[in-house]
RNA sequence: GGCGCGAUAGCAAAGCGGUUAUGCUCCGGAUUGCAAAUCCGUUCAGCCCGGUUCGACUCCGGGUCGCGCCUCCA
């Protein structure tokens, strides 16, 4: 049984897809017009955790995630430099597809762009006016008359009222009521536009994913989800427009990450206090990188901040340390590890409570990897299987923590070795003189050696 | 102002109406030529005020503080 926190209904509930055995899933992507930052990440690697444990449960899950490559910050960064709209999309699609891939996110089934989806966008809006919910202006743009559609504010839980008296018109518009938002934008001269009946233009924000997401999924689907400041207006538009022209169900589970914050402030493109994937790859191992993201459940808000990098390092180094020198063996284990793991993942995927039992296993094997290693083995291989399931521990430890936070600059591994060798020499020979200067001359190089039972291992600093 | 979320030990972060979360750090011990890793033990909690209860960190009410959304943002 698994539960999940919906935020239509702000409880949690039993999950129960539509269709047994299968899960119809359809998360809001990016909007390609820059690199991925964290809070990016943090969305795809939650998303990400998601699908495999509910692939691990059994479900068929169709994950669905979309790119929206056509909208006026992409039209505005192509035009300062000068470059085709698409060309720039299509720059930021292979940067974004790399960054998921260092982050270990597994590819979704489709990944749908709004370009592609132009037809089924203006059949969309052309049934919505059919059936009354928008209107075309005189000035060539359509829009959603929310007046119109009763339960509008249901997710974000806010009164069409308070929106009305907060809102402003910009100049231009031709809108019954200043809520009513954009569904068809009139071209402006110069900028790319598609046909339409209405004239030229191109769609929207929030019609692309209603168009796409019932396109690939079906009028009704099991969850929805998205970064938290997709709640209000994207997800809230996305309802009005789906079950205004379907006049069915929308979305059963609506499902939103926490922010990713800075010194207690969002993470955010309007801040500017926004690091990039890539930039942070550059200084921590991508997977530290995504254990970070899954030391937290995904609805909690995160603070990013070097030292809490530091934390998910150390606490991965405690995991490979562990796993060092075990011969991985299949094997029954004892305890309950494996159903502790589950039961917290089931829980609406409660990563932090999932990874105590992970550092309950790594006890289990450091107690016992001297003493019985067919224990041992048959329980890294049960940490390996369970990390897997998170998408981290799947590296050999040796290669981990030789790595360590060094780039692979400096001595070579082989010359390390041979040093390595001389010092044993030595310190059979109670030469603790010369073991001593091999020591201190690879820590100068950022070398540290570390005498184990197994022999003496190495890793960069 | 409206709506929503949260407040747990030095730090991070969970569960739970009564019994050790977990990781890092601190302290003591074991092991170690040194160091690292590791093991054992220990200290340190539950914003404030009420209520329910035999018993509340856990449930309910009120407050305080923090954060998010209300404008583009994952």
């Amino acid at each position: 049984m698994i539960q999940i926190y919906n935020s239509l209904t702000q409880k949690k509930e039993v999950f129960v897809p539509l269709e047994e055995g299968k899960v119809k899933m359809y998360v809001c992507g990016m909007t390609v017009y820059d690199y991925c930052h964290l809070g990016h990440a943090r969305v795809l690697v939650a998303f990400d955790v998601i699908t495999r444990h509910l692939r691990h449960r059994g479900y068929d899950v169709n994950y669905i995630r979309n790119i929206t490559d056509v909208d006026d910050k992409i039209f505005n960064r192509a035009a300062e430099r000068g470059i085709p709209f698409d060309a720039l999309t299509e720059q930021f699609i292979n940067a974004m597809h790399e960054d998921e891939r260092a982050l270990g996110v597994l590819a979704p089934n489709a990944e749908p762009r709004a370009t592609q989806h132009i037809a089924e966008i203006i059949a969309m809006i052309a049934r919505l006016i059919q059936n009354g919910y928008a209107y075309a202006a005189e000035n060539g743009d359509v829009y959603y008359e929310i007046a119109k559609y009763a339960p509008y504010g249901q997710l974000s839980k806010k009164k069409v009222e308070d929106l009305i008296a907060g809102a402003r018109v910009e100049i231009g518009e031709s809108k019954r009521s200043p809520v009513d938002f954009t569904l068809w934008k009139a071209a402006k001269e110069g900028e790319a536009c598609w046909d339409s009946p209405w004239g030229k233009g191109r769609p929207g924000w929030h019609i692309e994913c209603s168009a796409m997401s019932t396109c690939c999924l079906g009028n009704t689907f099991d969850i929805h989800g998205g970064g938290p400041d997709l709640k209000f207006p994207h997800h809230e538009n996305e309802i009005a427009q789906s079950e205004g022209a379907t006049g069915q169900k929308y979305v059963n589970t609506w499902m939103h990450a926490g922010a990713i914050r800075v010194n207690k402030e969002k993470m955010s493109k309007s801040l500017g206090n926004f690091f990039t994937i890539r930039e942070i790859l550059e200084k921590y191992p991508a997977e530290v990188v995504r254990f970070f993201l899954i030391s937290s459940q995904y609805r909690s808000q995160v603070d990013y901040s070097e030292d809490a990098l530091q934390e998910a390092k150390a606490s991965l180094d405690r995991f490979y340390n562990a796993m060092l020198g075990v011969e991985v063996m299949s094997g029954e284990v004892e305890g309950d590890y494996r159903e502790r793991f589950l039961a917290a993942m089931d829980d609406d995927f409660n990563t932090p409570e999932a990874i105590a039992v992970l550092f309950e296993l790594a006890r289990e094997i450091n107690r016992c990897k001297a003493s019985d290693k067919v224990v041992a083995g048959a329980l890294v291989a049960e940490l390996r299987a369970l990390g897997d399931m998170l998408g981290v521990l799947q590296q050999d430890p040796t290669t981990y923590i030789q790595a360590g936070s060094g780039k692979g600059e400096g001595l070579q591994a082989e010359e390390i070795e041979a040093l390595i060798v001389q010092r044993k020499d030595a310190r059979a020979n109670k030469n603790f003189a010369e073991s001593d200067r091999i020591r201190d001359y690879l820590k100068q190089e950022g070398i540290e050696l570390d005498d184990r039972k197994e022999g003496t291992t190495w890793r960069r600093v």
